[in-house]
DNA sequence: ACACACCTGGAGCGTCGTTCCAACCAGGCG
DNA sequence: CGCCTGGTTGGAACGACGCTCCAGGTGTGT
């Protein structure tokens, strides 16, 4: 349904599904999951409900919409530094979609939804398909395309998902001392743990305090990486 | 709050914290994501809400208690073959949570939650200790062990997450022939993707088509196994 | 100027998580 | 023996949610 590509375009600024989804983005990025409401849209939006459904069908198709958006986005931007080699764009493309979801949080339950829910939709393909190119540069055989792009493509969203939803609990804190008082709190819980049953954790506890998110990623992508070219050839 | 272990123990079959819990378990289960409901809950254990909530602060505790009792028996469990090699002890932890998150898909966003929300929970530490054990006699360098084992975690719960919301969309069809057909549409689906923008997608569906998820997952925890091998000594 | 298809938003339904509180019941005290 | 007290229980009710319904507005084609 939802004819859309109104004819005539009335107004100059009406209720049109692509302003929906702009507000739907804006509502999650600021509210975080929960914060997506039919009651909240109609306020910003000065409307009321059956507007909006008369646009969207419900709020499924509301959430995604506003992750196709928001991933076609991702996927389209340009790398911000020249990738000469299949594993630098591999690098780029992982970084972008890490960087989306830190961006949007909300977003990373969405995709595992869809990518489960919906496979034939938009954003599997693309998602698959724009790392999938570059690991079949890679040099990697045909009879392990599907495995080796599975694997990168599960430990991008793993880890980007993980590190958004990190991100977002701790972005609710204010200011940068309250959030190095997280990190502290969460490496002293790590140490003060019993040394019978966690010696590891106990451990790398210090390593945890330390780590930068986005260089653990891509430390992450670079161990993925390094077992595809080691298990075959090239 | 919550005296619990009542001094004693009134009734054969009394309302206690273990039994919610059960009993909530077994809602997700059967019903799903949003099959948790403290009306459902009241039904099937004969009360009221008050007196759930006396045992519980609220919905998120109960589902806390729930994670942690599933991921603790999954970890507890030893593996039906002999693990001698570190190597093949992390492939037995990966596939027991592999099959926890597979029998209780609603496992995959919780975890998620918890390891950002709560990283003193219960449930962080017990799964990267168990994991960061295994690195470590594996003889990667002591300066890389968060990172390897970081790598491992998220691949295993991502890829992991990825299927349970998989298999928990098929298991919704009855019966063996209408999920061939689920996967067989999805493979068409690819196969008739624009040939001019998904090259790739189109070649791989036949492998598609024709994965195993468990083996497929395998594949991937070798494959960062073999990175991690690969990157750093040994 | 009339009609009709498109679009709007307010009222309201059923369900959710949660709170409140009057009643209940077992064991200790008078 | 009865009562009293405090740990438990379950029913009623509240506010917020997603969503539906529908009586109207709004503008364009005739």
């Amino acid at each position: 349904m939802a004819t859309r590509a109104g004819r005539t375009q009335r107004r100059t600024e009406a209720l049109s599904r692509e302003r929906i989804i702009e507000v739907a983005v804006e509502l999650l990025d600021s509210a975080g999951d929960g914060g997506l409401t039919f009651r909240a849209l109609t306020e910003r939006l000065a409307t009321g409900p059956g507007a909006i459904y008369w646009h969207v069908a419900n709020k499924g198709e509301l959430l995604e919409a506003a992750t196709d958006g928001v991933i076609t986005a991702a996927l389209a931007a340009e790398p911000a530094e020249q990738a000469d080699s299949p594993r630098d764009r591999i690098r780029a493309i992982a970084l972008g979609l890490f960087e989306a979801i830190d961006r949007h949080p909300w977003l990373a339950p969405q995709l595992a939804a869809q990518f489960s829910r919906k496979p034939w939709g938009p954003v599997t393909p693309r998602i698959f398909e724009s790392i999938g190119r570059q690991v079949r540069e890679l040099g990697v055989p045909k009879e392990n395309w599907f495995t080796a792009t599975s694997g990168l493509v599960h430990y991008i969203l793993g880890a980007a998902g993980q590190n958004a939803a990190n991100a977002a609990s701790v972005r609710l804190l204010r200011t940068e001392d309250e959030r190095a008082e997280f990190v502290e709190a969460v490496a002293k819980a790590w140490e003060e743990l019993d040394p019978e049953e966690y010696p590891f954790t106990r451990a790398v506890a210090d390593q945890a305090r330390e780590h930068d998110d986005r260089e653990q990623f891509l430390a992450g992508i670079d161990l993925v990486l390094a077992g595809i070219t080691a298990v075959q050839g090239q």
